[in-house]
RNA sequence: GGGGGAGUCGCAUAGCGGCAAUUGCAACAGACUGUAAAUCUGUCCUCUUCGGAGUUCAUUGGUUCGAGUCCAAUCUCCCCCA
């Protein structure tokens, strides 16, 4: 749907989706990139293959990239589409979430090395509110969000964000069995075509599995199946039910978005591709 | 035909006289500002003025103050011997 309305309003996309952004990572990404292909038409496409497979990547880097993208397609008069996916990096762009530029800092996390989970949590504590166990239940991201803490504290002026922009919020609406249903027929697909090579290949490559673990779904049960710690079958029936719940927390995400007072315009997702499009251009057309 | 075992809330499981009943999965709902396709939380027989009320453990009877639990019959399924 991206594409038909970049075709319409001369538009670029702007991925928004945590996982497209590296190379390599294709199939279990659902990058579908020859769906930009329409007629001898190549509709531009931004923050899709922008990061080697194993990197790490965060909203921080989302909203900077998204800045440089979402520029560029303006200086060129065109009209910039973005497109996902990832709940929290679409809510960066359209809250406009003030990130504190925060490096790793090695001095920091050494001073730290002495201290239990425990102690840091409580350290943490006194700086935000703790809303879940998000931030502390690993060493990893407890290290991270206090030196995020830490430097904001130092550098009260040194953030980032995005200026408010003008925006058209679409959210295509389908019965819920619907989409159940795609998730299985595309899951079949995907793997028919080599999802399972494509994830040999990556850690062929020297992606660690601890990485491969963390991007979760396809990655993640696939490593599992290809580490033989389960069968085929079991990595299907896992894997399609982790979809399935993810497409729901999508929603909830989105649901949160709404009552915080975020206007999401649904449209059924059940009618003709070229009427959907049309009522969405002429929803644009009213900004 | 003979012998043995089993039927519990969507599925799978616990339960061995005091139970609306254990646990896992699924499902549903929620949280979310640097891993976010991640991570975590709650609900889950029905109704509820959230105190409680009403129906449950294949079916029907029985024993008992009290039965998912014991007994009998019936139905269904599984295993072994023929």
């Amino acid at each position: 749907m991206a594409v038909q309305l970049a075709l319409r309003l001369d538009g670029e996309i702007i991925s928004a989706d945590s996982r497209q952004v590296f190379r390599g990572m294709n199939l279990g990404t659902g990058k579908d990139l020859d769906e930009y292909t329409v007629g001898n038409r190549q509709i531009p496409y931004h923050l899709i293959d922008i990061r080697d497979a194993g990197e790490e990547y965060s909203v921080y880097q989302f909203q900077n990239d998204f800045r440089k993208a979402y520029e560029a397609i303006r200086i060129a008069g065109h009209t910039p589409i973005l497109c996902g996916g990832t709940g929290m990096y679409i809510d960066s762009i359209v809250t406009g979430y003030r990130l504190p530029d925060a490096p790793i800092d090695v001095n920091y996390r050494h001073q730290l090395e002495s201290y239990s989970d425990e102690e840091l949590t409580q350290r943490l504590a006194k700086y935000i509110k703790l809303h879940n166990h998000t931030d502390t239940e690993t060493r990893e991201r407890l290290l991270r969000a206090l030196e995020i803490q830490e430097f904001q504290q130092s550098h009260p002026d040194a953030f980032q964000s995005i200026p408010p922009l003008q925006h058209l919020i679409i959210g295509l609406r389908l019965p819920r069995e619907v989409v159940v249903d795609r998730i299985g027929i595309r899951l079949r697909q995907r793997l028919q075509n080599g999802m399972i090579d494509e994830v040999r290949r990556l850690i062929d490559n020297g992606v660690p599995k601890e990485r491969l673990l963390r991007y979760g779904l396809e990655y993640k049960n696939i490593t599992y199946y290809l580490q033989g710690l389960c069968s085929y079958e079991e990595m299907y029936e896992r894997l399609f039910t982790d979809i399935r719940r993810f497409s729901k927390r999508q929603m909830t995400w989105f649901r949160h978005m709404e009552r915080r007072g975020i206007v999401i315009h649904w449209v059924d997702g059940l009618q003709d591709k070229d009427r959907l499009a049309q009522e969405i251009v002429a929803l644009y057309k009213e900004l």
